[in-house]
DNA sequence: CGTGTAGATGATAAAACTTCTCATTTGAGA
DNA sequence: TCTCAAATGAGAAGTTTTATCATCTACACG
């Protein structure tokens, strides 16, 4: 596989990987670099696609499983649509929501989480412990509105 | 099929499909029972099982129309869990969203909608213009954390 | 810089899940 | 009660995901 990072989230998927004493293949890292460079959420056909231009035959199981093993590691996220349909889009370990184009899928940050500061115990008196969340945005981005105007 | 409302959702969800001019047959209304008596997330298959145990053989592929109906009238939310797999929630047409329990997949409502408060156009001069979102609370209820500790 | 080995991959079979088709049935207005 | 568009049932077909296992490879160690 090519040397030398291909960008800064290629070594931090490699570093993630190590520090879990898992391998980096070339396999992972083009999945990375797929969804990151496209900087929309794609489907697992659209990130199969990608990396077997990169890489030449690659299996389909593989990128299940290395979506898999990147969504436990944080590195992707797995995101749902309205009316169904899921992709993956990259988030680097950090705890970031996302915004997503309806139109073209794109994929912006979400500046700050509005879960976090309601903390793990609303007061329902349910007794309820908020352990995890989920949050997604969806919408029209910029360029997709100004075509849609024109 | 029987004649009376079951419960005031039953009700609720034949006024939802007589507004829009769908017909409330035994086999929707059992979809919304099912899952309203339940206070879960329930499966598809959950949901089949529980529909042919109220009405005797109903097709499987009704289960899916009636849930596709539903979601769009905004009569049923359909959860992602973390990990994979989905299910099924009531929430009777209102703005909700929920705290499920990962344990026993109990649903609560959850109190106010911590994003509508945010408006629609985030200043981070990507231009987005915010048209839904998804939000879900994931944890331990109140009793599964005491059967857990005890 | 080779080598050994646990872990990863490729190919494809199998399983699981969802949608489609069409003949039959049914809810609800006239 | 009658009529008909809408809904259902059964199972075929299509799609998506997981499992299997022989082969390959990243990387720790010498």
């Amino acid at each position: 596989m090519k040397k030398g990072f291909e960008c800064v989230e290629e070594s931090c998927a490699k570093e993630i990987l190590r520090k879990k004493g898992m391998k980096s293949t070339a396999q992972r890292l083009a999945v990375v670099h797929v969804l990151h460079e496209s900087g929309k959420s794609l489907s697992v056909d659209e990130i199969h696609r990608g990396v077997k231009e990169m890489l030449g035959g690659t299996g389909l199981a593989t990128i299940y499983r290395t979506l898999e093993t990147f969504e436990d590691l944080g590195v992707v996220k797995r995101l749902h649509f309205p009316g169904g349909g899921h992709g993956y889009a990259f988030c680097g370990g950090q705890h970031v929501h996302h915004m997503v184009c309806l139109t073209c899928r794109k994929i912006f940050d979400f500046p700050e989480c509005p879960v976090e500061s309601l903390g793990d115990t609303p007061s329902d008196g349910s007794g309820f412990r908020v352990k995890d969340h989920f949050v997604q945005l969806f919408g029209e981005c910029g360029s997709c509105l100004e075509s849609a105007a024109g």
